[in-house]
DNA sequence: ACCTGAACACCGTTCAAGT
DNA sequence: ACCTGAACACCGTTCAAGT
């Protein structure tokens, strides 16, 4: 019979599941530059082509990758309460964005698609869990979602820079610190103190004291 | 004599200024894929290689290009007081990206780079201005940018989705709301509500709303 | 010093043709 | 239904050659 089981010509089916695997195998390993049709049809022994008959286009494939490590960062434990949710999908989302850099510039890019959606509504449930009043709960979880791309995103850059470039030199001393240091202190006062301070940071703590800084105004307005 | 004066070749010679002048000519126009070296070169009346003389490559390009609206736009008012000079900043980048939507995407994927670190700078020395402790400066400023930029950035997307897509219907419904108002009720609640609100949003209240959200939460640190 | 423009080394995407 | 791979219509960037 020649049914698929009996036709091994490629190691498995091509399925919309294995193209996502592999790109994300290469964008781990070498970044959105090197997610290529060309670089995933080759590790898939497929023609160039093939990929569109189960995919529309690279935009998806980036962001069905990275829905691949969303769905699992906003789901927090059931049981805990919504200030506590909120900072376990936080947490989530940034160990996320660390393990997969090339993640934060393909979510800041993605407005209304479905990885993001997914973190709106994880984070809004909490938010109106917590109390806050409807006409106030776009902009609160707004806050919240921004905040949390925006850092995550941004530390990741960051680490990710200074995992290519000094391999072999204080891993602290961050690339961007250390271009920051060489600005002129007369007109940065605030950048040049930060870049002195920022090799020495716990970007996670960092990180965290935000999400609890935002989460404290929200406790004011709910008095 | 064959000054620059009598030579009359092109309208004017080719300037840093003047590339980064068409640049942004070319994003209002259509966009980041809108901004090519081939199409650059032409409306400079120049080969595509000349260009190269006077700028570094694409990434700077547009950078610069971001940087022409970022400068005017954290130029606070210097006698408001802190909080009023926060609000001034984050109004005038609202506005800068609401222009130039392709500043959103583009200050989302730079950090470190100069028109960040000009925001990053005003923002913290207001923060500093407004007392909170030198140990909670770094990711009180960063609170802010992201939300900012976040925020700001994902309104200009919407926006010039719907400025692209229904050019007759009412222009509050956008693309996104409507596809949002499609999710399953069941499984996306708070998104579902957000669609329907959506449309009737002040965007620019809310964005306002958020600034607040995170001025109250400072202002409870350090009372 | 500054500019030209062809050439290089790629891209994402399509599509007639196969099985 | 699913796959092939050549072809199309582009890119950013370089560089020998000009002025």
């Amino acid at each position: 019979m020649n049914t698929p089981a009996s036709n091994h010509r490629r190691a498995s089916a091509l399925t919309r599941e294995r193209i996502i695997g592999a790109a994300v195998a290469l964008l781990d390993e070498s970044g959105e530059p090197g997610l290529t049709f060309r670089a995933l049809a080759q590790r898939l022994e497929t023609g160039a082509g093939a990929i569109y008959w189960h995919i529309d286009n690279k935009r998806d494939l980036v962001l069905a990758a990275c829905d691949l490590f969303v769905g699992p960062a906003v789901q927090a434990p059931a049981d805990d309460a919504p200030g506590a949710r909120i900072r376990a999908i936080a947490i989530g989302l940034f160990d996320a964005m660390e393990a997969h850099p090339w993640m934060g510039a393909a979510l800041a890019v993605a407005a209304g698609e479905l990885p993001l959606v997914r973190i709106l509504e994880a984070l809004g449930q909490q938010v109106r869990a917590l109390g806050v009043d409807s006409a106030s709960q776009w902009s609160t979880t707004q806050a919240l979602m921004s905040y949390i791309l925006g850092v995550g995103g941004q530390h990741a850059a960051r680490s990710q820079l200074a995992r290519q470039q000094n391999l072999q030199r204080t891993p602290a001393l961050t690339e961007v610190a250390q271009r920051w240091a060489e600005l002129d202190a007369d007109e940065y006062p605030f950048t040049c103190s930060m870049a002195a301070q920022l090799p020495h940071h716990d970007d996670h703590a960092d990180f965290m004291a935000g999400v609890d800084l935002i989460l404290s105004g929200i406790a004011q307005r709910i008095g």
